[in-house]
DNA sequence: AGGGCGAGCCAC
DNA sequence: AAACGTGGCTCGCCCT
């Protein structure tokens, strides 16, 4: 009799095989699937194993022996739920070195992210944790880092194999709860987003690595101009010979330093940022923040990002954290290509390859226009479906001017105070932002609020209720929790409160953004077109110039999709340019 | 030497 | 106090 070992699969080492294999899996609803691999980067790794669990049977195939896995194919990108665990991961690197996009999929990460509404703190997100807190089971990483290249041991197919089978109750379990807790329709957006995601990362962005260096250098001068500058407005440190002198003595990147420097001057700083130093009135202070600036763009960008990259592809390729952000807008890390600066100087230094465009294509005034529909002002609604000018109406109506005598300053009062309120922003901080003071600020927001009092009915019920309830939803229904109020300081429930006024605009603008990536995705599947970057109202893709007006014409239809499956009262807006540079 | 943290600043 | 929401990165500084 055959000996029963703890945990059973099948091991796969012959091509022939697979056909038995795909025939098995394709009865099951829901396979559990995990790869092993040799490294952590898709483009500099290979795929060892790939495991493939039904509720009867786990199997595992040794893609060191099995080069074809053609007759697998259309099991992983179409037929029975696939669930993985970080799924942007596998799918990567099936889609490197297969070609193939896993689909559908459900990710047991991406669903216990959800379900903690973005509370994550002191909260693990391993298959390990998640199946520790959701299964009460244990799953042994230990096996995880050990070397996948060779000689396979039985340890490490015991572990590979129980990997993708513990993906299947959790599974069941996490699929209940999403259910339960009314996150289906979010989950499904994540699960879809996972494939556009994993597709972006490893399309990368193409950096002129030589408009780059050139303009490092120019920064580089400027910014040794406005050091000397601003260490003339310092006394010589005392005790020092000539020679020493050449080094540099005070260190400008130190706030401390910079602290201590100030009060040899006779000026005492409560601390060194940007507000402050607005309000000293020495030389020295505006030196020192012309110097900061250009110090930020060559340390964190200019000498940093060529670092990043890849020898292969030539190409930066960035990493986007699904779901980190407790709004649900993506985050984005080594390097953060969302944060690149705005100026054209820095971003037409991305470019298309040579033959290609870009395509950059972004929502207009989207949150302001989910503040609308989720709001339901009638006025705002109206402006937003009569194409006026919001923040012109805003002006005209705040200031009781005509809509044509707006001037240039109250439309841009508006508009702040139009994003300001968005944020939970006081009369204070808008006051000091509109150069005015404090009692004409709380005029001005009162009579914002007397146009649009259904706005300021929303902002105050959302606060109240995330104080009350704890929890919010967003259009979509995805879900953030807040801490009980009670335990909270004055400043933190304050915080509260403007967190919670922020969250459903900001979160379902995140909504729209992740359904658009799954509809750009799906659009341009069968073109040369690649989603290359993603700024939260805004996407970038690469294409063959030739094909660059029928991409638009697909891109702007993708997102225009997505809008209005969220927004159903408020019409979206999406703007299209071309350009062999990313620009603004 | 390297981790952790705060300050400061870039994006939307 | 500097209160405007969400992040990530770099630097200085302090620690082990």
């Amino acid at each position: 009799m055959e000996q029963k070992s703890r945990t059973d699969y099948t091991l796969i080492t012959d091509a022939e095989k697979l056909p038995k294999v795909a025939a098995v899996l394709e009865a099951a609803e829901v396979v559990g699937a995990d790869i092993e691999t040799t490294g952590l980067s898709p483009r500099s790794s290979e795929v060892r194993l790939l495991q493939l669990a039904t509720p009867n049977e786990t199997f595992i195939v040794d893609l060191l022996s099995v080069e074809d896995i053609g007759p697998l194919r259309g099991i992983l990108e179409d037929g029975p739920v696939k669930v993985l665990h970080n799924a942007k991961f596998d799918y990567a690197f099936l889609f490197w070195h297969y070609g193939i996009r896993l689909s559908p999929v459900f990710d047991t990460m991406l669903a216990a992210q959800l379900l903690s509404g973005g509370d994550h703190e002191g909260r693990s997100y391993s298959l390990d944790a998640v199946a520790g807190r959701y299964l009460d089971e244990a799953v042994d990483k230990t096996e995880q880092v050990t070397d996948w290249s060779g000689r396979l041991s039985e340890r490490q197919l015991q572990y590979a194999a129980k990997d993708a089978r513990v993906l299947l109750p959790l599974q069941e379990r996490l699929k209940s709860e999403l259910e339960l807790e009314k996150l289906k329709l979010v989950g499904r957006i994540e699960f879809g987003a996972v494939g556009a995601l994993a597709e972006m990362e490893l399309a990368g962005i193409k950096l002129d690595v030589a408009k780059w260096k050139e303009l490092e250098i120019a920064v580089r001068e400027r910014r040794d101009l406005a050091a000397g500058k601003l260490e003339s407005y310092f006394p010589e440190p005392e005790g020092m010979l000539p020679l020493e002198g050449i080094g540099p003595s005070l260190n400008l990147n130190s706030p401390k330093q910079i602290t201590d420097a100030f009060k040899l001057l006779g000026i005492e700083l409560a601390d060194t940022k940007v507000w402050t130093l607005l309000k000293v009135e020495h030389p020295a202070a505006k030196a020192l923040l012309h110097y900061r600036e250009l110090q930020k763009k060559l340390g964190t960008y200019l000498e940093t990002y060529p670092k990043y990259i890849d020898e292969k592809t030539g190409r930066i390729h960035a990493s986007f954290l699904q779901c980190r952000v407790p709004t649900g807008r993506l985050a984005c890390t080594n390097p953060n290509v969302q944060q690149i600066p705005n100026e054209d100087e820095f971003r037409s230094c991305f470019v298309a390859e040579e033959g290609n465009t870009l395509v950059i294509a972004d929502y207009s005034q989207i949150e302001l226009r989910i503040l609308a529909e989720v709001s339901e002002d009638p006025e705002f609604v109206r402006a937003f479906n009569e194409g006026e000018d919001l923040h012109r109406l805003t002006a005209s109506t705040m200031y009781s001017v005509p809509m044509e005598s707006v001037t240039k300053e109250q439309r841009s009062d508006a508009k702040r105070i139009n994003f300001g309120l968005m944020y939970g922003r006081g009369a204070k901080s808008l006051s000091a932002q509109l150069g005015t003071d404090e009692v004409r600020g709380r005029k001005l927001i009162a009579e914002y609020f007397a146009n649009y009092p259904k706005v300021q009915q929303l902002l105050h019920e959302t606060a109240d209720r995330a104080t009350k309830e704890r929890t919010l939803r967003t259009l979509a229904g995805r879900v953030r929790k807040f801490k009980p109020a009670d335990e909270l300081g004055r400043q933190e429930k304050g915080a509260l409160r403007r967190e919670a006024m922020n969250y459903p605009i900001q979160g379902a603008s995140a909504d729209i953004a992740k359904l658009a990536l799954i509809y750009i995705n799906k659009a341009l599947r069968d073109t040369e077109a690649r989603l290359i970057n993603s700024i939260h109202d805004e996407f970038v893709i690469e294409c063959p110039e030739k094909i660059a007006p029928e991409v638009s014409e697909k891109v702007k239809q993708a997102m225009t999709f997505a809008g209005e499956k969220l927004l159903k009262n408020v019409p979206v807006e999406v703007e299209v340019m071309t350009s062999k540079e990313w620009r603004k």
